[in-house]
DNA sequence: AAAAACCATGGAGTATAGTCAATGGTTTGA
DNA sequence: TCAAACCATTGACTATACTCCATGGTTTTT
């Protein structure tokens, strides 16, 4: 899959696809024959869904770099607090979520209001 | 009260107060005498807190201030496009929370997969 | 009454996440 | 075949949300 193609199917724009690549987000392989051309496998997709979750939740992109090392580091014997940045990560995500939904509830609150009372002076 | 106790009750900077109040977020009244100090209203607390819902909820500083303009020009005569921008952020924060949930869990997910198999070679 | 702590303004600097433009090569459809 | 459409790289530019610094005035504390 070409970078328009995949431009296209996720809704990012070309510059920002490469954008990602070039912070380790995804990547591509090289096209075979003699051009430059970057080719994406179809899982990639998904992986720019992820990272739309990601930004969602308030995530950077450099913690979403960190997070993807850790998850690949996962498997290696040595001292690693991948666990200890997830949970932390984790809680963050929650209170993000609770954030949101008290915003949300006075949004509504002041949506009732002003249909209540469009027009009074 | 001033700017270094509300810093200190929100958890916020004074920078970061005087540049919300320079944005029109919040006020403050010249303190009485001949010292240029501001002075803030007790509900300033409450209005800050506000602020940091929303953007856990992803709005600009430049949405909650047309936000808290549309809301204060809701009574007027005019026609007035409120509820709609409201409706339109009410869809906006929801979707929002709905990816973060689902980012959320995929966390999970990953936190179960690394406690499980810590030390796999 | 001095020092320490606090406050103000103005302007420069930083980080994050893109976005755009210039230049030049490659593919593809009419 | 050749123009349109696509791709790459480099580097500059933008917006958002702070953050820091210099300078100088005001309060509070000792």
């Amino acid at each position: 899959m070409r970078i328009g193609a995949l431009a296209k199917a996720s809704g990012l724009s070309r510059d920002t696809i490469r954008f990602y690549e070039r912070r380790g987000l995804i990547s591509s392989q090289a096209e075979s024959g003699q051009n430059s051309y970057r080719n994406y496998p179809e899982h990639a997709l998904d992986t720019l869904s992820w990272i739309g979750q990601a930004q969602a939740a308030g995530l950077t992109l450099e913690e979403l770099t960190n997070l993807m090392a850790d998850i690949d580091r996962a498997s290696e014997d040595e001292a690693f607090d991948g666990l200890e940045f997830l949970d932390r990560k984790i809680a963050e995500v929650e209170m993000r979520i609770k954030r949101s939904r008290l915003f949300l509830k006075t949004l509504r609150q002041t949506r009732s209001a002003l249909e209540r009372a469009p027009y009074q002076d």
